[in-house]
DNA sequence: AAAGTTGGACAGCCATGTTGACGCATTTAG
DNA sequence: CTAAATGCGTCAACATGGCTGTCCAACTTT
């Protein structure tokens, strides 16, 4: 990995080589990691797996989310969101309104006892992240939020970035 | 995202309130997904998953990685672990020799196609990964790996910054 | 009325994780 | 030297959560 600057014209700022790309995708990889398996106890006692937590966690952040905005949001099938669904209905933790506007639609949102467990799950996030977001300091995350959103294409980042004013 | 100073003690700084939590866990989630699904058309091409990058890419970081290094930091099981290798293996990317000083174990390397690919893989997470950095800044990138630094337990954070130095 | 959209359901497949049990070579401890 | 621990591989069974394909019902649009 050594350089030579002579050989060719070299545009790209230190900060864009290799080291410090691998340096953020391992980054990346492990601190994912380990924010998402701070709820997997959690998760398990109630048997529940991940995919549950994802849907839980938009619909609590949307209520009366309709189905195909899940599926736009979670980028998987119907059929798989299907499964996910069914069970979370089954549990009491989600539950299914038509819309009044169009009655083809299901509009998603917690029960009481799904809300709580969403709450509880976010908890055990909040704990980790706000620890890291403290100990970086304020400038810091404002550099995490920066760098990820430029991770997120232009035509879905109008999406996400709509989660945060919805509420 | 106004407040109220008077009614409470409020220890917690407002970076470290809800909707900042909330909104550093979509980016993170989005952010991931988007650079992980950049080299699937790509891996799907030969064949292979997510489960084989991984290990593809930490092979190409530590040559003469040993397996129980490895399972550290993937965190899976060395049943799980023992596929992705063997299908590595009868593929040719990546070749074990034992090792010198303790002939129990063994050490992982990629073959010639085994660098090939990962460095064809790698370019794609890189042309993501810059272009996030770019559009960023370089302060922005500095608190981006702060704030995922913070993230990683302490026992796991000095095997991966360790990932750095071992080149 | 016909065509398109949205969502549910069934059936099966695949990738990748899990546990548990065991074998073998090698190294280390007593 | 023997016994225990370690590193690694492997067989077998199973769980999770993706996927495709197909079909149908309800509703909206044209």
């Amino acid at each position: 990995m050594a350089v030579q600057l002579s050989e060719a014209p070299r545009p790209s700022p230190l900060f864009l080589r290799e080291p410090e790309i691998r340096r953020g995708v391992e980054l990346l990889y492990f601190g994912y990691s380990h924010l998402t398996r701070s709820i997997d106890e959690n998760l398990a006692a109630q048997g529940l797996g991940r995919a549950h937590h994802r849907a839980l966690y938009f619909i609590a952040r949307q209520p009366d989310l309709r189905v195909s905005d899940l599926l736009k949001l979670l980028a998987i099938t119907k059929q798989s969101l299907g499964r996910v669904l069914n069970e979370l209905g089954e549990r009491g933790l989600v539950e299914s309104r038509t819309g009044k506007s169009d009655r083809r639609q299901r509009l998603l949102r917690l029960t009481p006892a799904g809300a709580k467990l969403e709450a509880a799950l976010f908890d055990a996030l909040r704990g980790r992240l706000s620890a890291a977001y403290a100990s970086a300091g304020p400038s810091a995350v404002a550099g995490f939020w920066q760098v990820l959103e430029g991770l997120i294409p232009d035509d879905e980042r109008e999406r996400v970035i709509g989660l945060q004013k919805e509420r």
